[in-house]
DNA sequence: TGGCGTCGTAAATCATAGGA
DNA sequence: ATCCTATGATTTACGACGCC
């Protein structure tokens, strides 16, 4: 079903899609705390088998990518919740 | 949440996570005579000397500033691929989303 | 003191697996 | 086959902090 893993680095596997299982547990911690430290980074990867670095990639996306949902959500309909400081800045 | 630097460059915090300030320059992918002039050099030395920095800057077009970054990045990126970086241990694949 | 180093991150972009 | 979208990874550009 998975013809050829795609090697990237030296015997490296790139899989373009992580399992469910995987996922949804760095989606729960996500949910908690959206920017892990070094520790807990180790530790999901662990947890997931993953690498620090897709753990942190992940993250990184998925922190992008809610942002960008979030900023699509007030350009559309009502804008004006929120607030404050800077980051409207744009 | 920790967060112990403010990372990505001036920073705030609308609703609970960082989001950049305006006044940065928008990312501009470099040509590929760009990247592979800085590669070049790369390969000669990955720390580069002042003076030669502002003449691959000028030769390529881009700021000293750049080249400096541009040279800070790649060392990152080359401690990533050696060193246990992405490496080793990873998943395979699952299923589909 | 100032310039350059690393580290962590944002935002844009790349690459492509898989579904429609 | 062709187009489209979601997702993981990579590429620019900084701020914070550290070290000479």
């Amino acid at each position: 079903k998975y013809p050829l893993p795609r090697t990237i680095w030296d015997g490296e596997q790139k899989t373009h899609c992580f399992k469910e299982r995987t996922r949804g547990l760095l989606r729960e911690y996500y949910l908690t705390d959206p920017y892990p430290n070094p520790n807990k980074k180790k530790e999901l990867a662990q947890l997931t088998g993953l690498t620090p670095t897709q753990v942190g990639n992940w993250f990184k996306n998925r922190r992008q990518r809610d942002r960008a949902a979030a900023a699509k959500n007030r350009g559309t309909a009502l804008n004006n919740f929120n607030s404050s400081d800077n980051e409207g800045s744009y | 949440t920790s967060v112990p630097n403010t990372g990505g460059g001036a920073v705030s915090h609308s609703p609970g996570w960082l989001v950049r300030n305006v006044s940065r320059k928008k990312r501009r992918p470099y040509t590929k005579n760009q990247t592979l002039e800085l590669e070049k050099e790369f390969l000669y030395n990955t720390y580069i000397t002042r003076e030669r920095r502002l003449e691959i800057a000028r030769s390529l077009n881009l700021t000293d500033r750049q080249v400096k970054i541009w040279f800070q990045n790649r060392r990152m990126k080359n401690k990533k691929q050696h060193s246990g970086g992405p490496g080793l241990g990873p998943q395979m694949p699952g299923g589909h989303p």
